[in-house]
DNA sequence: CATTACGGGTTA
DNA sequence: TAACCCGTA
């Protein structure tokens, strides 16, 4: 599943930037009453007080977490903040949150290649502006080098909290460094800049990871958070992955992770080194055994693409238990309402972006009540998308009736849909020519 | 009865 | 290519 590639020659400063309880920000910022004190975001709140999706850092102190029960949250935290995600034509709305990851992502892309890699988060390529700093302006020539920079933690380093400014400046201006370490030191002052940059035009906080691939600046940008940025020097890797947990390097979370330690025994990702690279292609396959070699030595050659809008947008529902939409009649008006919002959504995109969506797909659950239990699932359906709200829906629920004979097949009258989405994807930049037209 | 999203590789 | 599956925020 993952694909091995090179690390390119030349080394590269490479910077993941994540926002702290993001979505706990953009509604702080909204409502300045709530800053500081212990605050969730919640998505609907009937069933056992909805669920959380964001938690700040003063609630997390109690224990409350991510998927918690807005009740059960309130146990452990009585004076948690709930804040409602808004809801428009009867689900969750989260167009606020995508604004304010645009704003984000706005600043962070002027000093070099940027990648939008979820909706707080990016990564950076920032050899170029390293590079130049270097020649131009390298930290020992500063006369002052940011407080913000100074914070840094630099894996490897003594971690003395009384001298750690001290130290960090050593390094950041150490004469007798390695090319590699002088080039990351000057992205930890350009990473450092941007954060204050982002800080003060948005009032957000985030954490960043500064290193030389992407696979490290990911993994270190979570070490040390919120407002904080780490940095990996080359001499560092081993060190780290010896001791991190098989299940948080990127990837490694799901089932494939499990299967190492199941397995292969692998329960940190430096006893990846203890196979050889046929050992591993003979387990998982060609691609995935050299990745997992690769990343064993924190080799992760995946360039930061330039892309700074989603290549698809979705908008989905579910309807549990007693929820179930059994009758075409109570599915019509969801999956229109549902249309709704994603024409919104792609008319938006063409207008702000020049940008074309060209597939509409269906996906949906549900189950059937029948004499031979099956396992079929709802099949997923697409067509080629035609804009306007009303072609949409139309279009959509053509591709729900065929899912629904196929997943039928004859057998039951008696059914019901438990989750429905729809998405747009293949979206392509509108040909500057046919904007003329 | 976590929910609502995205990206990317594999399968057929 | 469409549909499916996995991993993650
Ligand atoms: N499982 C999820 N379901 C729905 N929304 C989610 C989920 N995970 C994350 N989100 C949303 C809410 C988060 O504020 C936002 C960014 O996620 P993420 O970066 O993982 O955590 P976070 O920004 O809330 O806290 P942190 O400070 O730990 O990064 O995406
Ligand atoms: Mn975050
Ligand atoms: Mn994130």
């Amino acid at each position: 599943m993952p694909v091995a590639r090179p690390e390119p020659l030349a080394s590269r400063v490479i910077a993941h930037v994540d926002m702290d309880c993001f979505y706990v920000q953009v509604e702080q910022r909204k409502r300045p009453e709530l800053k500081g004190v212990p605050t969730a975001v919640v998505q609907y709140n009937s069933w056992k007080g909805g669920a959380l999706i964001a938690v700040s850092y003063e609630a997390r102190k109690f224990g409350v977490q991510r998927s918690m029960r807005g009740d059960e949250a309130k146990k452990v935290c009585p004076d948690i903040q709930l804040v409602q995600v808004p809801v428009a034509r009867g689900k969750a709305d989260l167009n606020l949150y995508r604004d304010a990851g645009s704003e984000v992502v706005s600043l962070l892309a002027t000093k070099g290649r940027c990648e939008r890699a979820s909706i707080d988060e990016v990564y950076l390529d920032l050899t170029g502006a390293a590079e130049q700093m270097l020649s131009a302006t390298p930290p020992d020539t500063l006369e002052e080098i940011d407080e913000e920079a100074l914070k840094s933690h630099v894996l490897g380093l003594p971690n003395d909290p009384c001298s750690q400014g001290e130290y960090v400046k050593q390094w950041l201006c150490r004469s007798d460094a390695d090319h590699q370490d002088k080039l990351l030191a000057c992205g930890v002052i350009i990473v450092a800049q941007l954060r204050m940059d982002v800080l003060k035009k948005t009032s957000f906080t985030c954490s960043a990871g500064i290193a030389h691939n992407k696979m490290l600046a990911k993994l270190a940008s979570g070490m040390h958070k919120p407002a904080q940025q780490t940095v990996v020097p080359s001499s560092s890797v081993t060190e780290l992955l010896a001791s991190l947990p098989i299940n948080k390097m990127k990837q490694l979370g799901g089932k494939l992770g499990s299967s190492l330690q199941r397995d292969l025994g692998v329960t940190t990702v430096g006893n990846l080194l203890d196979f050889t690279e046929e050992k591993l292609q003979e387990y998982y396959g060609r691609n995935t055994g050299t990745w997992l070699w690769n990343i064993a030595r924190g080799i992760s050659g995946d360039e930061v693409e330039g892309r700074l809008l989603p290549k698809s947008h979705g908008c989905g529902k579910t309807f549990p238990g007693q929820q179930a939409l059994r009758t075409l009649t109570s599915v019509k008006p969801w999956l229109n309402g549902l249309c709704e919002e994603l024409s919104e959504r792609i008319q938006s995109d063409l207008e702000k972006n020049k940008r074309v969506a060209h597939t509409l797909i269906l996906h949906a659950e549900g189950f059937k009540v029948c004499e031979v239990p099956t396992n079929r699932k709802f099949p997923s359906k697409s067509c080629p998308l035609r804009y306007g709200t009303a072609k949409i829906q139309e279009d959509a629920w053509k591709l729900f009736e065929s899912g629904l004979r196929e997943f039928l097949d004859l057998q039951s009258n008696e059914w019901g849909i438990t989750s429905l989405t729809v998405s747009a994807s293949k979206i392509l930049p509108v040909p500057a020519v046919s904007l003329l037209i």
